[in-house]
DNA sequence: AGACATTATATGACTTGTCACGTAATTTTA
DNA sequence: TAAAATTACGTGACAAGTCATATAATGTCT
């Protein structure tokens, strides 16, 4: 029986073919459609980034919170947030103080241009959020989410059998 | 009827519930893990960064292909993987030659060591996908990536719905 | 044959995320 | 009571991703 000539196209759609159904792949993919989404969205509405929205949010939700609060919700290193926040007070988004009980801490609350920016985006991820209820059903949302979270919580486990023998060697 | 009262740590303890069955959320913290935990394995097995691992696979996997090849199956901007690749040259990964046919194309195939690499790190990466095999049924992995292809096609469609009014004003 | 349009890559600049470490404040331990 | 340990944040450095733009090469159109 006569093989098919296996080409260079024919190698790189059996490749694309491959990762189109790698959940890795699938993964990275979706979230960076997710990213330059919500970034595209929250700058022609309000001018802001994705982590100065999620700030806000935070905020504006659940009141004045410290750093690590704000990290917790948003499952994110505190660094990240902390290297957002003196542009945000400059920005007149929030202010910033010590904690009263403990000096460590740094509590964020929305000041008066947040208040304004959260104004102007809001309607649109909002819209952005109800679109996505349109698009998928309440059960596949649901499904989604379980599936996700368990898909973290597997990955944030220690990786030793996975690095064994090179590791332990 | 008495109503609890509803304390700052109530607030935030709410929000994080919410932001938990939030998809949004749970696909960057999802995605987060997932490169984390990627990241941390090529480093302790072979030494390679996520981006020079998938040029490595790509190309052990389908041949020497182009810089739009790659990044097409990897659903990338190809300046992502440009910006990658003169360091892949000097660490002996890969070759770069310009296209024989189309000057504007630079064609990219393994060198000696992008086969070293790819061998070091190959069987903890397929290690890695077996977990998942273990962690979740067939079922649930064809179902994960369904979802995940239909969200990112989701938010691939253009947004001037979830915009207006605030530009077409 | 030349003008115009399109394509492929490279680079600048920006955003997001992580890890490690330093400093200061608080908590725990002896 | 003082030393040690832990915690909260801030910063350096790096990795990944995106968007815009420039340059060069190719393709299309007249």
């Amino acid at each position: 029986m006569t093989e098919r000539p296996n080409t260079q196209k024919d190698r790189i759609e059996k490749r694309r073919a491959y990762e189109a159904k790698n959940p890795f792949s699938r993964m990275d993919s979706a979230h960076h459609a997710s990213r330059q989404q919500g970034l595209h969205i929250l700058q022609q509405s309000a001018g802001l980034t994705t982590v100065e929205w999620r700030v806000l949010w935070d905020l504006h939700e659940a009141g004045p919170m410290t750093i690590r609060d704000l990290a917790q919700i948003q499952r994110s290193d505190p660094s990240l947030i902390s290297r957002a926040l003196p542009a945000m007070e400059r920005k007149g988004f929030v202010r910033m103080t010590r904690g009263e009980h403990d000096g460590r801490q740094v509590v964020v609350e929305m000041d008066t241009a947040g208040y304004a920016a959260h104004a102007a985006a809001s309607p649109a991820m909002k819209r952005r959020r109800e679109a996505l209820r349109s698009t998928f059903s309440e059960q596949e949302l649901s499904t989604l989410v379980d599936l996700l979270t368990r898909f973290e919580d597997a990955l944030r486990e220690p990786v030793d059998d996975i690095l064994e023998p090179e590791v332990t060697q």
